[in-house]
Parts: C-alpha cells; structure tokens; sequence
DNA sequence: CTGTGACTGGGAGTCCGTG
DNA sequence: GCACGGACTCCCAGTCACA
C-alpha cells in the first residue's frame, strides 16, 4: 500500500505551486506556456501532477513565473 | 551565441550543491548513492553537471542530505 | 480554456568496466 | 574514491487530435 508516496508528493507540490502561481498573475496555461516556452498541453499534464519533469523545464517555469525554482518544489 | 545557458545554470548550481553538501556529511560518492537510492556513477555525473535529472531525483537527493529539494536548485 | 490518450526521438537512469 | 566510457532499458520531452 501506498508503494509512490515520495515520488507523488513532490509532483504535486510542484502542480499546486504552478497552477496558483499562473492564477495570480491571471494567465492561461496557454499564455503560460506561450511564456515558458512549452506546449499547453504539457503545462496541463503538470498542473494536474501527471509529469516527472527535468529540473531544466523546473527553470523554464520558474523564470517565466519570476520565482526560483525551489519556490516551485518546497 | 551562448546558447543553453540557462540550461547549463541549473545543472551547475545543483552539482556544487550536491558535492558540498555530501562533503559536508563525509560521504562517498558511493555512500552516498545508497544512501538516496540512485546509482554511483550517476552521482559521480550529477557532481560535474553532466545530467539533467527529473524532480523525483532531486526529491531522493534532498532527502538523503536532509535539505528541502530548494536548497538543492537554489 | 482545459483534460486526456496516443505517438516518436532522445535522454534519464542503471550496470559493466578501466586507470 | 573518483572520472569516464560503452551499452542497455525505460521514461521524459514535445506534439497532435479530440472531447
């Protein structure tokens, strides 16, 4: 029972982080994405947790966010 | 012109967090690696900047040196 | 505007070795 | 103990059609 905890809890974090973090500057995941430099889709999939992103795509987000990365993951 | 740096930023600022902090500890490179559950020699690359890992890395990282995942990207 | 399944190429992560 | 290489498997990056 509950075999993926470590692994689930940091993506979910990062999908919080994400999706309240893009509502407070009032975007789309399309114009999120647009800045980011990503698909929409792709910013959907980790908005809902179902990615394990590269820290390099962490960058690209947090750099369009204007946070550090480690304000996406903590 | 300068390419990937970004990139490149946030593989280094990870690598020489990661060789402190295991120095620090007094740890192998070996040692170490057991201790998060990852390979050797994949921790001998993450220490040069060689690789891009996923967030689930940097999770099993933070924990073993007892630091949040931020304090590894940071 | 967003969620989801499916797809492909390339890279993440492992394991063998060497000096 | 560490850097580095080759070879392998599997999953991530990036995209599309459709609901």
């Amino acid at each position: 029972m509950t075999v993926h905890v470590a692994a689930m809890d940091i993506r979910e974090r990062l999908a919080r982080n994400l999706r309240l973090l893009r509502q407070e500057k009032g975007w789309s995941q399309e114009a999120f994405a647009d800045e980011a430099g990503l698909h929409r889709t792709y910013i959907s999939d980790l908005e809902r947790g179902a990615r394990n992103p590269t820290i390099t795509v962490v960058d690209k987000l947090a750099i369009a966010l204007g946070v550090t990365p480690g304000r996406l993951l903590d």
